[in-house]
DNA sequence: CTGTTAGCGCATTCAG
DNA sequence: CTGAATGCGCTAACAG
């Protein structure tokens, strides 16, 4: 409306001129005030705000200079889950903290998924990567190597040469394994997706004779198999905790989200609290999934944890109030702890993480 | 660990020379790789690959082609609340649909509330801005204005030469105050911040005499002094709303919460619910003042709404199982269209709302 | 305290 | 289809 014409910006050569001073003496006036006599500084101001001159030109200063002071996040989901899932959302609460105190913006990397993501990594004026979560096969990863940037990986994969942030997923995963399968005759584990295709599945773990699965069910879950780390490691824990009871993993029955959202876990949690194998005992990768699951074990009218024990992951504001059994573990902590490393203030903050017991297991 | 020894980027140059083509070739096979016969782009990516050069340099290309592939977002608070505030998430995961369908990065600016913020805004290498609402004296608008790049506010404030979206707060707040101040006697109003002072505060509108408020009450809440647009909005929404029932605006105690969060609001929400003023019905600003006040009602014993009224703001997804009246309209839309207009790439999608009537309110 | 020189790494002309 | 020249806007490094 206020026809604002594409106005050409004013270059740091127009103020000089305009101020009657070299061009270095404008920089300098921006970049290093006390470099500069106060009259010299005032006639560039002065000039500057004649001339609508906005300050040094960014992107020439960062070419110049060679840093561009942001800080770049790559997901492994679509660029959207960045506020959509509440784990990233923490976690990025934590980065975010971090960049606000070192002054540096927070660029976050347009992925979807698609092969092109490659590109963005590769088109992405950044000082360094955080990246969340992704597969070992995400081709994301090499763009990022290739790149020579310092970056730091938090829950997978590994890579040689980058940074790498977890919490021990695999001995939390046994911790609260065993708390929630105490006593239980037919285990679940509502999961997050096993690989990139985030195909959503229930299926029993494998060694399991593949016609003992339910209508339906695929050739059955290998926790060795999984690409996100983070999958593979919790899996691995889940199933130590069963085999330390006595167990063979071939009896716990395995329900894949693609997503983490309550929505999905309560029509999977379902199919897990229904039939012949219903399950007794659900150990579930977040707390949101824990959720979906608490809801569908209510309109089932099943009581936890009489007829249902129940665990989750996080430790997420709802998880009070539910009374789910949890591993607490901060993400934010994390968020912030892989942001100082990339940017190369590494600070002493170990990942740590541990189980709170509440009303949905049996345990003291 | 891995000595990674602060590798200097190869430069196009030097793939050049390594592939015995000139400059321009390996600019081409990079950016036009159909201008460059297959044999070129081969020994190209040939000599790329062996010298481990990343692609062009993107501060660099984005130098001289005179765009960044950034979109920036500034805050009216902290640059943590992007993941800490469920309102602002919302709106950023609509900004974040449509920069991912663009191709575009999203940047963050780092902002914290510091007179500094005005430098993080000039130094953003950036194509645009969003503005996430922010106070009609932040001199943020003022920098951002100064780079002559397209801009859009949300939420406000008014600007001449930027763009502006949001709902008809005032409109709304009169609607959904007629709901819940329907048949009160002692209306209140759980608010955001007046002003960047965002200072939390009881008082009655002004009007009222002062002496009239509980102890410790400030001098009485004027809507229009609000620096904030939204709140200023609403909170006129809310008087014209209890005008409409014959009532004065002094009559109606507001508590000013510095934030938007249930937790401070449960605490307000305690002092307006008890003493002589206990109010019988409040209209929040938003869904999460809301259940704080939801929460500390139940924990005095009231019965809502038969002791009490209540309405929210934004329909999230806590309303509905909560049983509260409430606006719905989509911040992740809102953010959408905010982001499609900064891209210059307007939609006609209008910015709606809608009163949605629950069991917190008496109407039908 | 100020100015000069010399690029940062690349892509848009326009020739060949 | 390929190449040579030119400068995007700025600042490090050095002189003066």
């Amino acid at each position: 409306m206020s026809g604002r014409t594409a106005r050409r910006r004013v270059t740091m050569a127009e103020v000089a001129r305009a101020a009657g001073v070299s061009v270095m003496t404008v920089s300098y006036a921006y970049g290093r005030p006390g470099r500069v006599s106060d009259e010299a500084r005032a006639r560039v101001r002065e000039a500057a705000e004649r001339l609508g001159y906005p300050g040094p030109h960014p992107g020439a200063r960062s070419l110049r200079r060679g840093r561009t002071g942001n800080l770049g996040v790559v997901l492994g989901e679509h660029l959207t889950y960045a506020f959509d899932d509440p784990q990233a959302t923490r976690f990025l609460s934590g980065v975010a903290q971090v960049c606000a105190d070192h002054g540096m913006a927070l660029t976050l990397v347009p992925v979807t998924g698609a092969p092109s993501d490659v590109d963005r990594v590769t088109e992405a004026a950044v000082d360094a990567f955080v990246v969340w979560t992704t597969a070992d096969d995400d081709p994301v990863i090499d763009a990022i190597v290739a790149t020579g940037l310092p970056a730091v990986i938090h829950g997978g994969p590994l890579r040689e040469g980058l940074s790498f942030v977890a919490a021990d997923d695999r001995a939390a995963a046994t911790a609260v394994g065993r708390e929630v399968f105490a006593g239980a005759r037919r285990p679940g584990v509502l999961s997050f997706p096993l690989d990139r295709g985030r195909i959503s599945q229930i299926a029993f773990g494998t060694q399991g004779s593949p016609e003992a699965a339910p209508d339906g069910a695929s050739p059955g879950v290998d926790p060795d198999a999984s690409t996100f780390r983070v999958t593979r490691q919790r899996l691995r824990g889940y199933r130590d905790a069963w085999a330390s009871t006595g167990g063979d993993w071939s009896q716990v029955l395995v329900a894949v989200c693609s997503t983490n959202s309550a929505h999905e876990a309560e029509a999977l949690a379902a199919e897990l609290l229904t039939g012949p194998y219903a399950c007794d005992a659900i150990a579930a990768m977040s707390d949101e999934l824990a959720l979906g699951a608490l809801r569908t074990a209510a309109r089932l009218g099943l009581s936890v944890p009489g007829d249902l024990t129940l665990s989750g992951w996080d430790d997420s504001d709802a998880a009070t109030p539910a009374g789910l059994t949890t591993i607490a573990q901060s993400l934010r902590d994390q968020g912030a702890h892989c942001a100082r490393t990339a940017l190369g203030h590494p600070a002493g903050t170990d990942v740590s993480w541990h189980l709170i017991s509440r009303a949905s297991t049996r345990r003291p």
